[in-house]
DNA sequence: CGTGTCTTTGACAACGTTGTCATTTGTTAA
DNA sequence: TTAACAAATGACAACGTTGTCAAAGACACG
């Protein structure tokens, strides 16, 4: 690798003249400038990034961390966000996982130390609360998807209470009023939260909100379900009294109602209105009709949380705001006005 | 940050010593290492990756550039598979897209270069050809899921042509004779090879293969692509002498194979055998039957391809091998055995 | 021409680590 | 007891960069 002496030597100048180039100082003579320039080019010299960190710069280099477990593809958009927005600072991304695994995540928080990076980024696969392994860790820490169960970090989240509630409002104001809903595990603390926003919606109508018409679409533990959407829906539509609405923990939910649907001949959205949670749009632009839902603002939450990461570095150590992203209707073709 | 000298001033001790005892080296007294072992835990020690790099040790860090425009989750698999192959090696991941813009990758190289990575994966969101941007970078390049055009690179590649022989045999052996095609763009390298290892079954089969029965699923530019799939599938069905299987370009493809199929009031497997590619969880295990697809093996990509960047670093520079790794057929209940 | 000021350049140290080599301490054999 | 040797430890330089400060050169003004 080309080093600075090896241009200056060439160029016939000191080091610190061409280090000043490199690094635009502007106190220095036009014509020297030019003539390095080329010699820089020449050589094809690119700054050596350990040695100007361990001078004492500002590391450029964030952690990205993440518990993915998970063979669902669903939070890709958060690594893409962050890394957008790092793009713009000309910063870049360390990345590793700990694979839920609490001896490997405090490996990784050494290995993060020991990059000196920046700031790390604790994304997690889905909403819930996560603990931070003791990191020993001086730098920022932000907690994207997941929140401190102390709240003593700052987060960033979906804002699932209204998401919950986008999505009941939509088939409410479209008429529905024997409703169905198909949620994910108790366990999950979106579930919860998007129930309360499902009641808020429901009271603001002048609707009670029937638990009995609240069924789980999986079952078992959290590495290990079953779905068993198809045959719970399909039990729903037998009923003489059949919803004329479903509202889904998640497009995958739906795409299992889709199936019990077709299967008992009911026409979307004709027979039954279905709206979904994520805007996975490998479901939701595929599914014939395309499927109403709900986004998940997974790359914003990226986005933010870098941000957030690199304002936090000015912030005394008590900073720990509780950031919100609101979750968006998306409109497309699964859900009908009743007349 | 704790620095190996203000450890050794604690335990009155050199810095080469506790610089000793940090790296295992066993040239040091029993009594020492333990006592001065303390102190590097009570300080909470952890070496600076900078200032070991600048001493000339080899990298720990590796590059992966993708060029992941897509909103396809697709090959975060490929991620994790380097991930695996790195863990394993205590080595990390610097990661950055270059959304499919040339500036953006030049750019990345000038980075990757700057932290000088020992190696650098470039993965492709699907399988083609990619010309690396002249990256000026002696350390070794390895391609996942893209070759280089004049095959001066290691790559390591799905084998498309076996998927689609697999594929295509696999229903063959069901008794299928009417057997519809339904491909994705055929800009695509992949859907080339498929074609060639369907061919190849039915040659085999003694079985002409009938372009007619082929269509795309697919129309306008690989950037903005719409899919009428669910259009040609209910066309195909009409047909009097309408298939008894469908192949699919992809598990998506099949997505919408189904809503075709339970319009027209078809039932899968009963009246048709569908198989997919890709076998992307969220959709063939999803489906209602589930589905019996052609998986991608991109976790084993990433993978190998880490696998391989580590040793071709003690190969000369015509290293240049092109690996393929099966596709692997993954059988659930969307095919039927023709009696 | 001398003085002061501004511009441009360079010498040097320091960042934290480890390889090289020298020094000190301990151990064994004669 | 001493010489020879091995084990344990440390002094120092070097990696590539940039901050600090000093020096040299350029220029204007009286």
């Amino acid at each position: 690798m080309v080093t600075l002496r090896q241009v200056a030597e060439r160029a016939g100048v000191s080091i610190k003249t061409v280090s000043r180039i490199v690094n635009g100082d502007p106190a220095v003579n036009v014509k020297t400038r030019d003539f390095v320039q080329v010699h820089l080019q020449n050589l094809n010299y690119i700054p050596n990034q350990a040695a100007r960190q361990m001078r004492g710069a500002v590391s450029t280099v964030y952690g990205l961390m993440t518990d993915a477990v998970a063979t669902t593809p669903y939070s890709v958009d958060i690594v893409r966000g962050a890394q957008a927005a790092l793009i713009e600072k000309h910063q870049t991304l360390l990345i590793a996982s700990t694979d839920g695994d609490a001896a490997r995540e405090a490996e990784l928080w050494q290995t993060f130390r020991s990059h000196r990076v920046a700031g790390v980024i604790y994304a997690a696969m889905f909403h819930k609360a996560h603990e931070v392994g003791n990191p020993a860790y001086d730098q920022s820490i932000i907690l994207a998807n997941c929140f401190a169960p102390n709240n003593d970090r700052p987060s960033i989240l979906p804002d699932d209470e209204q998401g919950g509630y986008t999505q009941a409002k939509h088939v409410l104001k479209l008429g529905h009023r024997r409703i169905g809903v198909i949620t994910l595990s108790l366990d999950i603390v979106a579930t919860k939260l998007r129930r309360q926003g499902m009641q808020r919606a429901f009271n603001e109508a002048g609707v009670s909100y029937n638990l009995a018409n609240e069924r789980r679409g999986v079952v078992g533990l959290l590495d290990n379900q079953t779905l068993v959407i198809f045959e719970v829906a399909t039990e729903m539509f037998k009923s003489h009294n059949r919803p004329t609405a479903i509202i889904c923990g998640n497009d995958q939910i739906a795409m299992q109602v889709y199936s019990a649907a077709a299967s008992m001949g009911l026409i979307i959205p004709h027979d039954l209105s279905v709206i979904g949670f994520d805007d996975l749009k490998l479901i939701s632009e595929t599914l014939r009709p395309q499927l109403t839902t709900v986004a998940l603002p997974y790359y914003e939450i990226g986005h933010r949380a870098v941000e957030l990461s690199i304002s936090a570095r000015e912030q005394d150590e008590n900073f720990a705001p509780r950031i919100l992203i609101p979750c968006p209707l998306i409109e497309r073709k699964s859900c009908r006005k009743l007349s």
